[in-house]
DNA sequence: GCGACATTGTTGGCATACGAACGAGCTGCG
DNA sequence: CGCAGCTCGTTCGTATGCCAACAATGTCGC
């Protein structure tokens, strides 16, 4: 990097920046920007593994039914941090491919309960191994420090 | 924590969940989710500040066009991480908004290129500020140090 | 110079994402 | 009890995001 006082283009050039409003913006910087070709490296991971048949928010939806049980669609959406749209659409493709069960709640008569179906159970159990080494593969470039280190700032911009 | 060897408890949640192949999968502490809700949270900021009329696609195809000054529509895909069916969207949007120019590449009849025009360089200089102030906002809750070693770790990842 | 191969742009299709508006149901407070 | 206000699910519209297929154009090797 050139220091301020270097000469004549150097100058130009930061006085040009600082007319633009620009200043320092350089996009391939900035947090968004980085999180966003990650995420794309690990979609791409995700799918390479798990193939056309299973996007990472229907496992998602999945892998949170197999943990919590049956719950209804709205809860579900929290759970995975989705929008009520968006689970509407995940839920029914699940429920289409006879992954998961629904049912009116008795107690509730707005709410749709969701439930995993033995089909969803089975291979819930069969492809959580592969969904840790996408995580794993994702990560593969940090040490084990490091992913610790990444785990404890992502949880803090959460 | 439990350590593993602790109590029968312990013990018998370890064996069902080998026995059920997802060990110690949990979805919450996976970096795939992680990550997804990461960017949510910068979204919506990007929102809160730049309102509906400017997405963050849409910004970073606008500031990358000025880092680099005209070029094809494939190649601002490429310095902005974007699908080439993905760039072709955002471009039109833009151009349907006079913030860019398009006309063919005299030197080859695939390409088509693009450069800001005056009303869209006037809103880069106007917006990077704003821009900054996103990206300061995410990072919010980390120390410098902190913001430091997330983007060497990111870098990592890309 | 010509044919195999690569690059560029376009299109169609599917799956997120999210805001907004809506109808139906629940709940608490006066 | 009654109703204001909230919650739940649905739908619509717009913008990504990516794959696959395609046509037009370039390039490189022989």
């Amino acid at each position: 990097m050139a220091t301020v006082t270097d000469e004549a283009t150097a100058v130009m050039t930061t006085a040009m920046e600082s007319a633009a409003g620009g200043a320092g913006y350089v996009l391939d910087d900035q947090v968004g920007f980085l999180l966003r070709q990650v995420q794309q490296r690990h979609v791409s991971i995700f799918a390479r593994h798990f193939g056309d048949d299973m996007t990472p928010m229907q496992w998602a939806a999945l892998a949170k039914l197999a943990e919590v049980g049956e719950c209804s669609q709205n809860l579900l959406g929290r759970h995975t941090a989705m929008d009520v749209a968006t689970i509407k659409g995940v839920a029914e493709r699940l429920a289409k491919r006879g992954l998961t069960a629904t049912r009116p709640d008795p107690e509730d008569r707005r709410r749709l309960l969701i439930s995993l179906s033995a089909e969803g159970a089975a291979l819930y159990a069969e492809l959580a191994p592969v969904a840790a080494r996408v995580s794993e593969e994702t990560l593969a470039p940090l040490s084990s420090d490091e992913r610790a280190t990444l785990a404890r700032l992502l949880t803090a911009l959460r």
